[in-house]
RNA sequence: GGUGCCAUAGCUCAGUUGGUAGAGCACAGGACUGAAAAUCCUGGUGUCCCUGGUUCGAUUCCUGGUGGCACCA
């Protein structure tokens, strides 16, 4: 059985560099379908604040087909372990189609999940568990995680949360014999967009005046009205949660937007740190500069690609 | 115009019984496998408003300016 390697185009890069219209214009190139990898766009119904632009999808008139987005309802929960599943799904759909897989997003958890394949199981919550962890200390927690020997995820005793769901993971695992599924290795072309920080910092700034204008905390309002709590739209992204607190006047306006701005510049560059860290554990990243001409940033794009898929035998 | 108070990091402010200074935020770097736009670690970036004086030494005390605030006219 000899191993297949399948191709994959990965576009990311920090938030406001224009990943999405970039990606639609390639895909559209390569005859291609356009896989998101964004945390925050899983969610039905936030939009506006999580940069959902679904008119970059369409290019010169044509749709480009795009997978991962608005897959759970807003208030549910999502995360690496459930992505995962639904990339495999919608890349192997893709493939059968013979179309050509484009990952695009900044979520850089999602992005390694996929480039470096992480290995994870179907882990359930155990409620019996979850009971008896209760009442048990956070040092106790802690020592009850460490004899499942060393730390798969060293963020994993950062809070009780974590914590006993480290230990539900590590119990179900010593439960069960491991994952033994040989996944087709991807042959990968990693294209990153950067703007230079200060053009990075300006983009950002613009670009939430303009979602202000768009009606940003008329969105968040109705999310609240829907039933979901000043406490969840914490954890839905930055807009959600500065606007929530704006809404339960904990922020003034000014100190919402002001706040937001900045927490948005910083989430930028922990994106880029990231990234960084990414290609230090060998993930090979191409970076194209986002203030060159688009022309010649998509044709170089196309160029590296055609290399791509011409090796892994697709046709375009 | 008079009197009083204030002037220290990008911002808000501590502090130095006279030996050139430190918090929060901002900012920079880093970590990262089931909430990842999460969570966490590290780093002080400075004409201490200007001028003259006292002093071995002044950001600190004194003189005179400048700017701000308050009160009185």
């Amino acid at each position: 059985m000899h191993t297949e390697r399948t191709p994959l185009i990965t576009v990311l890069g920090h938030t406001a560099a224009g990943k999405t219209g970039f990606a639609a214009r390639l895909a559209h190139r390569l005859n291609g379908e356009i896989l998101s990898a964004d945390s925050r766009q899983v969610y039905r119904g936030m939009n506006i604040g999580t940069g959902k632009d679904l008119q970059d999808y369409v290019v010169d008139g044509n749709p480009v087909p795009h997978h991962l987005i608005d897959v759970v309802d807003a208030g549910t929960e999502y995360n690496v372990y459930r992505f995962k599943n639904d990339f495999l799904r919608a890349y192997t759909d893709i493939r059968q189609r013979g179309k050509v897989p484009v990952l695009c997003g900044g979520s850089g958890l999602y992005l390694e999940a996929i480039l470096r394949d992480y290995s994870m199981l179907h882990v359930p919550v155990d409620e019996a568990l979850r009971a008896d962890l209760e009442s048990r200390s956070y040092e106790e927690l802690k020592s009850l995680l460490a004899l499942y020997g060393p730390l798969h995820n060293t963020t994993d005793t950062v809070n009780r949360k974590r914590l006993v769901r480290a230990i539900e993971i590590a119990m179900h695992q010593g439960s069960q014999e491991t994952e033994d599924r040989k996944p087709a290795e991807l042959d990968s072309l990693v294209l990153g967009i950067r703007f230079e920080r200060m053009n990075r910092r300006d983009r950002i700034t613009r670009r939430l005046e303009q979602r202000l204008k768009e009606g940003l905390v008329e969105e968040v309002e109705a999310l609240h009205r829907q039933g979901i709590s000043h406490e969840k739209l914490e954890y839905y992204g930055l807009e959600y949660r500065f606007v929530s607190r704006y809404l339960a006047r904990i922020l003034t306006y000014e100190e919402m937007v002001s706040g937001l701005n900045t927490a948005i510049h910083q989430f930028a560059k922990r994106q880029m740190t990231y990234f960084r860290g990414m290609e230090r554990r060998g993930i090979d990243i191409v970076w194209l500069r986002g203030e060159n001409p688009p022309e010649d940033t998509l044709e170089r794009a196309v160029d590296l690609s055609r290399v791509l898929l011409a090796r892994s035998g697709s046709v375009i």
